[in-house]
DNA sequence: CAATATTGCTAAAAGGATTTAGCTTGCAAT
DNA sequence: ATTGCAAGCTAAATCCTTTTAGCAATATTG
């Protein structure tokens, strides 16, 4: 293994100590007095080598590593890339890495997920969790600092996400106002755990109600977020006689499956379908059967978490916050 | 910041030196002939403690991160999120954290990027490079291990990738001997600095010369891999006069483009339009106009590029190979 | 019995930065 | 002439592991 050069080469050159190339590196310089000409000096001979500072030592050092991690449900939804396209660039331009992680939805691969994270030294979380209860990551006994992505748990978080009760009440008010949304409607969620299910799924109960729907007529099925689960509710939404209405989906592995299901079954979309959910997709203007949605606003989300984490990395008390980011509803029909 | 329990606190509450802590730590403890005691020892008072080894000192000192890194041109794609996914948890399954980076579809950042992730210890590359010349990633004196994914660059390289060319040829060939594209077809494809994209232009060229049509007779808009490509291109084809017919479109954000453009000037597709292209996408089942595509083989390609990535690694000599995987067609219409 | 091997372990260096405490030197004030 | 202070820099400790070279005790061999 070539060595690379370190501090000390450059220290040499320059005729001047460790400390003081250290210093001028770190923007410390003016603070301990360094004069300008001896700034100068150490700059122009660091221009003029291949010198990079080695971040373990610098790591090891400071305990920091400039590194956030992104903990996403899945990383195949439209959703979740982009948000992580969008934060990892942001991140990038704010001086931090991101590291982006896949959890599968599962609950324990996020918790081996995040410690494993903790000993590379990640300096904050922002994390979409799958887990029901939430336990501090700790770095000694100080906790890292974590900012919750489009879902909270029952405890007391800062949290960055869309309000889901809200815009699904919203969009399905829509539709029944618009009678697209007639007799007929079914709604397939996921785990009842996850605040994001559960908001939508109070959003929907409301809009119901309130527009003198019956919860007793809607056949409801609570599952998990993945294509699976959507391809399993709408065999049973079949099997119960369903023939023409609306199906609500909370999320796009849901509408996945059930467009699955009637592919292979039917091989065809039947006319009098209409689909409404989470979240939108670019795609689903050139459907055969139209899908209203509610579009989240990936890159305000993204960001704002970004924004968050780092302003806790640099604060660690500040006050817990709950961001609600605005959507918006695409009706289609 | 309060510390975390070291090495040293185990060697001595094991009554032991650090270096026999390590070494058992590290497996090499029957190596080094640590009698059988001792090591349960050392082991059982771990277990009891909360300790766990510092990554940065272990990294300062060996220089091995145990890190890989992915670099895509656009994490927002179906393609490269997916591969992103599945190569994540297959690198973490052998003991490898992945980072996903994502360069935008441009070389200066990718290099960037590439060069800030050396400096952080990445242990080896795989890239999506979107640069036409390549310059080796070095440490020291030595180069880190880098493999290309999707696509290569002039200068021989490991590289894992569908045949392109072939495929293309196939797909294409396919559907003019279904009598699916007839006359009228039109190409917009990459930037052909992107070997996939050259290689894709040239299959397309080869199906035309092979079924006795003229490329003359072709419009062909070679430009980059992006929506915004794809909405120009398409105005340019309907400028030109087309009507009806087949547009291949060799990347998700160009088909993208081109639905924007007809969705905008003409709210809906065409009768008599066909479309065909990469990559193939769950949705495309149950478009309005019918699309036939190529499926590349995402799993397959993400995994190989782990695990010769991990070989490279552990062999850093091993010689440069060409890894082809298998691709499908989907004809629709 | 002397010489050699083996077992079981450790001291100490190395890896490369950051940071605290403090050392000079020159100048102003008393 | 002495003290006090500021400017400008540095020595050395520190962060925590890995690893080389080697020591002491015991076992084996000729």
């Amino acid at each position: 293994m070539a060595k690379s050069e370190t501090i000390i080469q450059i220290a040499e050159a320059a005729g001047v100590s460790t400390t003081t190339v250290s210093m001028v590196l770190n923007g410390k310089a003016d603070k301990y007095r360094i004069s300008q000409k001896t700034q100068e000096k150490v700059r122009s001979i660091i221009a003029q080598s291949e010198f990079t500072p080695n971040q373990h030592a610098r790591s090891l050092r400071t305990n920091k590593t400039d590194t956030l991690a992104l903990v996403v449900p899945d990383l195949s939804t439209h959703y979740f890339s982009n948000m992580a396209k969008v934060a990892e660039g942001y991140a990038r331009t704010h001086g931090y890495q991101l590291l982006i992680v896949d959890s599968d939805n599962q609950a324990d691969n996020e918790q081996q997920l995040i410690a494993q994270l903790q000993l590379r030294g990640v300096d904050g979380f922002i994390v979409a969790t799958t887990q029901d209860s939430w336990q501090p990551v700790k770095k000694g006994e100080d906790e890292i600092p974590v900012i919750f992505l489009d879902r909270g748990t029952n405890t007391q978080q800062t949290i960055v996400a869309t309000d889901n009760e809200e815009a699904t009440f919203n969009l399905v008010s829509a539709l029944i106002k618009q009678k697209i949304i007639t007799n007929n409607i079914c709604y397939i969620g996921g785990d009842q755990n996850i605040s994001t299910a559960q908001e939508r799924w109070s959003g929907f109960s409301r809009a119901m109600n309130q527009h003198g729907f019956s919860l007793d007529e809607v056949e409801c099925y609570n599952g998990s977020f993945n294509k699976k689960w959507g391809y399993e509710a709408m065999q049973k939404i079949h099997a119960s006689g369903f023939k023409q209405g609306s199906i609500f989906m909370g999320a796009q592995m849901l509408i996945e499956g059930v467009l699955e299901w009637w592919q292979q079954t039917h091989n065809v979309m039947p006319e009098h379908l209409h689909l409404c959910g989470f979240d939108d997709h670019p795609f689903f203007d050139y459907l055969t059967v139209p899908i209203s949605t509610v579009e989240q606003d990936i890159t305000g989300l993204a960001q704002a978490a970004v924004d968050l984490l780092i302003q806790k990395i640099e604060n660690p008390n500040l006050e817990t916050t709950q961001h609600i980011v605005a959507s918006r509803l695409h009706i289609r029909h």
